[in-house]
DNA sequence: TAAAGATTGTTATATAATTAACATAGTTAT
DNA sequence: ATAACTATGTTAATTATATAACAATCTTTA
């Protein structure tokens, strides 16, 4: 972390491609790469390769090029995918559920520790042997346990109220699933949104005009 | 669609962000918007709004700005969401099943025409009034029905295969939840990419360095 | 161990995206 | 009907991002 003066998003949002890449190079047990040869694997040109890099600090060596599996370590840790922030998921339907089964948390900085829905039939369930609680028990689950974040995976309609009560309980980080603009309610918070509706609408628009 | 020179992605992925905020003004029956309001709600520039919108013709009205319906419509019919673009769902998992539940294709452009899993306790299950085939059916399915796109929701090491299978039946389009690669096989395929783990691992990294 | 080759880190250049500025044209009020 | 506003469409300026260039330096080989 020795050069973070400001990261550009941009940068940002293509660390964890590359750790996909390197994590995949590693696997194949390929233990040095260059900047050029990451590129071609990537789609992308080794100038910009360099330069993200070298946002974070010089992880290479002239003559040589990036040893694989200290690069991915670096970007691990840059990412902070070693830490164990608390997770709880709101909202256990479909997509709710989706989530909480296909994602491996653990791996990615977060730990599941709770699951709400208001919906009578969806308490008791379980998930990935987690329980699906009671939207009721929120206000304990949370003034007894830490909890950093929370996985909106509820209705539009339905996140301002439970927003508002996830913000008086101290919750500022959220990936949002829904549509609702939390950071227009609570300008002090961290959210990354999943769009699934722009991102197809996206898809139908590059379709009718192919590009 | 009167001035489409060449449209930059970067207004190509805001165009479904307007269509929801217009939406949603329509909805609360406010029937004009100047670009100065409609930037404040959206919290962008209203430099922006201007300019993202004459990218496809002039819509607005000096001293009185844009009507919220017609702009609606506008956007639509640029996003071209009035299509009925054939769709096929590879996956039937908790991933596939949430993504066909949850949305609204129909409004999107889409209809879901036909799901497949390779999964014995997956076949025959009924999905939104869609029963999971064989995966096997699908090469006999394809050349009976026109089949646009392709939604995988399948794990990454089964993508390779179907993928080549979809690609030999003549699909080019893809709504891709998995880490492979489409483009880097076939490059004259459009692919728009759900990659949910980089949008935590982004997550992660500014809960991090809190920006 | 020295010369040739490779590849980085970094600075300079080019391209793209965003924001600002403003003349033009329609609206509203009197 | 006219004057005072309002807000667009568009061009200009700024900022951000991506690419290219290259000197510095490590590696490899003979």
């Amino acid at each position: 972390m020795s050069k973070s003066n400001r990261i550009s998003m941009s940068v940002i949002r293509r660390l964890p491609r590359y750790y996909r890449f390197l994590s995949e190079l590693n696997e194949q047990n390929i233990d040095r790469i260059s900047s050029t040869k990451l590129a071609q694997i990537m789609n992308v040109t080794a100038s910009q390769v360099r330069q993200d890099l070298n946002c974070f600090g010089g992880f290479g060596q002239q003559g040589y090029g990036y040893s694989v599996s200290q690069l991915k370590d670096e970007i691990k840790n840059i990412l902070g995918l070693n830490n164990d922030y608390k997770a709880i998921l709101i909202g256990a339907g479909n997509l709710g559920k989706a989530v909480a089964m296909h994602m491996n948390f653990d791996t990615l900085g977060f730990e599941l520790t709770a699951c709400f829905d208001n919906n009578e039939r969806k308490i008791g369930q379980q998930i990935n042997n987690i329980t699906v609680r009671d939207e009721a028990e929120l206000e304990d689950f949370c003034s007894q346990n830490h909890v950093d974040t929370a996985f909106l995976c509820i209705p539009r309609v339905c996140v301002e109220n439970v927003l508002d009560k996830l913000y008086s309980l101290g919750i500022r980080n959220y990936w949002n699933f829904s549509h609702y603009d939390i950071n227009a309610r609570y300008n002090d918070t961290l959210v990354e949104n999943v769009h699934l509706s722009d991102n197809l609408m996206t898809l139908c628009y590059r379709m009718n005009n192919n590009n």
